[in-house]
DNA sequence: TTAATTGCAAACATTTTGCAGGTTC
DNA sequence: GAACCTGCAAAATGTTTGCAATTAA
């Protein structure tokens, strides 16, 4: 049902082969999907990338959004920020970087890796094998 | 009720004066809580101290539990650990020191503040000030 | 046409809250 | 006895799941 879609067939076609560089197929609500939450720099909940979606007026469940946010995640399209024990974010960022993270107002702010270097990574316990290092400074207004 | 305490009367006492340091007055329960978290370095869920004092036959509701645990990461007794979306952990260890998240288990190891060096921060937002600065090196299973 | 995807509602897990009853000082 | 604390159950989140219907390859 290409016709709920609110995206210009040309805007579409870039999108759609992201997804499939991704090994995502490119459904017409991933497509959506992936049109609000990668069109800039932004850390959004599955709750707002859902309440945006329905703004615009269009149609897709909540479970589908979910989903669709965890395969986008799991296939590194964007990346999962976990810093509220309530919700996940997902950052259309997925290039090395750290973030801010306001307490005060909840937000997230990038913090670019070069301006946070570490010098070296401990060694991971016997085993295991280091897959990815989060750096959150949390801050107040202050 | 005293009675329904699982501790000798000479081993409440440091707990209560820690409690006390700050600022939180000692009930039975918290006394309980602070015993099974605080005796030595560990990362538990709310959920994993409720088992324990359950499973020592400790009667204590949930929501104390949850309330308590609030309470003692508010006044800096112990950390929440941010690191996974389903729940929080509290830290028994509040001095400097930084996370391996192991995604394959859950288990959280420590690594020393010292083995971790970060050069320099940069600059908060204006308008904001630093609070904590919280490294999580996932790894997995090798 | 066969497998993958969606939507809906119900299920889940963790955490918070309202309030009555207890405890403490 | 005034303020604080606890327990219980219910509510509130955010997220996942089961399954029938739809869509895509």
């Amino acid at each position: 049902m290409s016709s709920a879609s609110n995206i210009a067939t040309d805007d579409r076609e870039p999108l759609t082969s992201l997804l499939q560089d991704h090994g995502i197929s490119a459904t017409t609500q991933r497509v959506e999907i992936a049109a609000i939450l990668l069109c800039r720099r932004q850390h959004l909940s599955a709750d707002q990338v859902l309440a945006k979606l329905i703004a615009q007026g269009t149609s897709v469940s909540k479970a589908t959004v979910y989903n669709t946010l965890g395969l986008f995640a799991e296939r590194n399209l964007v990346r999962e920020v976990i810093v509220d024990p309530a919700k996940v974010f997902y950052d259309s960022n997925v290039s090395a970087h750290h973030h801010f993270y306001n307490v005060d107002d909840g937000t997230l702010t990038d913090v670019d890796a070069d301006d946070l270097p570490i010098e070296q990574l401990p060694r991971p316990p016997a085993g295991t094998v280091a897959e990815a290092v989060d750096i959150v400074i949390r801050i107040r207004n202050g």
